[in-house]
DNA sequence: TTTTGAGTTGTTCGA
DNA sequence: GTCGAACAACTCAAA
């Protein structure tokens, strides 16, 4: 019989569940199926980094990847019935949009007498799982990630799988198309392994340092891969030992996890406040903030760290964790703009835009969310500048007027009076103003 | 049920 | 320059 892997976020072959479980139905089908929202919605490098790794997917199954034209509910049932499938096999969708989907698919299927076997998740231990002993989920990240450890994995062994040739079958886009976008990153399954040997070897050792320091490769940057499934989490926990890069490599994971598992339980907090107490916080929301919005979004708010963390993104679809904080606290604290702004704009333009750790780390920042964060953590991007970027070349990098800023000036180019850089902007606003501005509204909201 | 301790990532001020 | 304390109150987890 012919059993359909449907890949969604789950673009490799080695230790997929869904792959073996279609592959022990008989010849597997690959078929991937374009959504509105996936084009729609992700900027033109997201797009790049996808049809980079669908591409190398299709190499490694011997050029047996089928493109359909969505939406699911429709595409599935159809081509089941035109290969002969009586099965589609997946790894599930936790995320609230992908789980509504897959129910409609499943009911769509059902009535084509088709099976929807859900046979792997994204993650190391499923969200839902990691349960306090009243069975009730946890909401602070320590607790969870002590449980989460006493959770047991099994990776999936290699499948003897044998990929059907239904000849080209395909429907709708194969590649970028009309456009000339370049992947930021290789896409490719091996290319993931290459990039995780090379950097445990040579930085994990440090990470717990290193990671914090944007102008250094020492992150994994594995999280676009991370996100589509091209390597899996159980697949690099099985090569972490118990050093401390590993374990703090490791706590990076189970924060995935735990925001997944966060957003499964309330899926409302995809874009509302965790904490509804915060939804009486005042925002600016005026013309005036669309244009401040506006000038954010373009990277030139004066601030070196934060422009040159948007325009990385901008750039190149990724920008470092650090650097991700301060250009977040930025937009909550300091220009009092509402995180689904950044949240959406994150959304679009990187290339792991993952909408739990995303929407997530925003309500973070914002204090609305997990973490009853204090109220007086508002990050000063000129102080983390000089802690994370103290030669400045991360700035320079990304920033090129201020490339011939000496180190002293980099992170506030303005007080170099008139000899600051023409050509960037001076500071939109004034941090120690919108600092108070900002305590004074948080202030409000927990009633003094 | 009640109580207790703790909570990713910070900044500033004063000694 | 370095260092510790202060910066609210609240919710969550666990005993």
């Amino acid at each position: 019989m012919t059993a359909v892997w449907w890949i969604r976020r789950d673009m490799r072959l080695a230790d997929n569940g869904a792959l073996v479980s279609a592959a022990a139905r008989g010849a597997v089908v690959p078929l991937f199926v374009w959504e509105d929202n996936l084009l729609a919605a992700a900027g033109e490098i997201r797009r790049a980094f996808v049809f980079e790794a669908l591409r190398s997917l299709d190499s490694a199954t011997g050029g047996r990847l089928v493109y359909r034209v969505g939406p699911a509910v429709d595409a599935l049932p159809e081509f089941c019935r035109l290969v002969g499938a009586d099965s589609v096999h997946i790894t599930e969708d936790f995320a609230p949009w992908g789980r509504a989907r897959d129910r409609r698919v499943e009911r769509a299927l059902s009535g084509a007498g088709v099976e929807l076997v859900r046979a792997d998740t994204p993650y190391a231990i499923a969200p839902g799982t990691v349960r306090k002993d009243d069975g009730t989920p946890l909401r602070v990240f320590t607790p969870f990630y002590k449980r989460w450890l006493t959770h047991e994995w099994r990776s999936h062994p290699d499948a003897d799988v044998g990929f059907a040739d239904h000849g080209d079958l395909s429907v709708g886009p194969r590649g970028p198309g009309g456009w000339s976008a370049v992947s930021p990153q290789p896409a490719s399954e091996a290319a993931a392994w290459d990039r995780f040997e090379s950097w445990s070897e040579r930085a994990l050792g440090a990470y717990k340092q290193d990671r914090n320091s944007p102008a250094l490769d020492g992150t994994s940057m594995l999280s676009a891969h991370l996100k589509f499934g091209i390597i899996h989490p159980r697949q690099l926990l099985q090569r972490l030992d118990a050093s401390a890069g590993a374990d703090h490599f490791r706590s990076e994971i189970a924060w995935r996890e735990f925001y997944a598992d966060v957003l499964f339980h309330l899926p409302h907090t995809t874009w509302q406040n965790l904490q509804p107490k915060m939804d009486s916080m005042r925002l600016d929301t005026d013309a005036a903030a669309e244009a401040r919005f506006d000038r954010f979004c373009r990277g030139e708010t004066g601030y070196p760290i934060v422009d040159a963390g948007i325009r990385q993104m901008l750039g190149s679809g990724w920008m470092h964790n650090r650097v991700r904080m301060i250009v977040a606290s930025f937009l909550v604290k300091d220009l009092h703009l509402p995180w689904q702004w950044g949240a959406r704009f994150f959304m679009e333009r990187l290339v792991d835009a993952d909408i739990a750790s995303n929407n997530h780390g925003w309500q973070w920042t914002a204090g609305t969310g997990t973490d009853a964060a204090p109220y007086f953590r508002v990050f000063n991007p000129v102080s983390q500048g000089q802690k994370f970027d103290p030669t400045g070349e991360y700035v320079r990098r990304w920033v090129p007027e201020l490339a011939e800023v000496d180190t002293k000036h980099i992170h506030e180019p303005w007080t170099l009076g008139v000899f600051a850089p023409a050509d960037y902007p001076a500071p939109m606003v004034d941090h120690a103003v919108e600092r108070d501005e900002a305590l004074a509204r948080y202030k409000a909201v927990t009633g003094k």
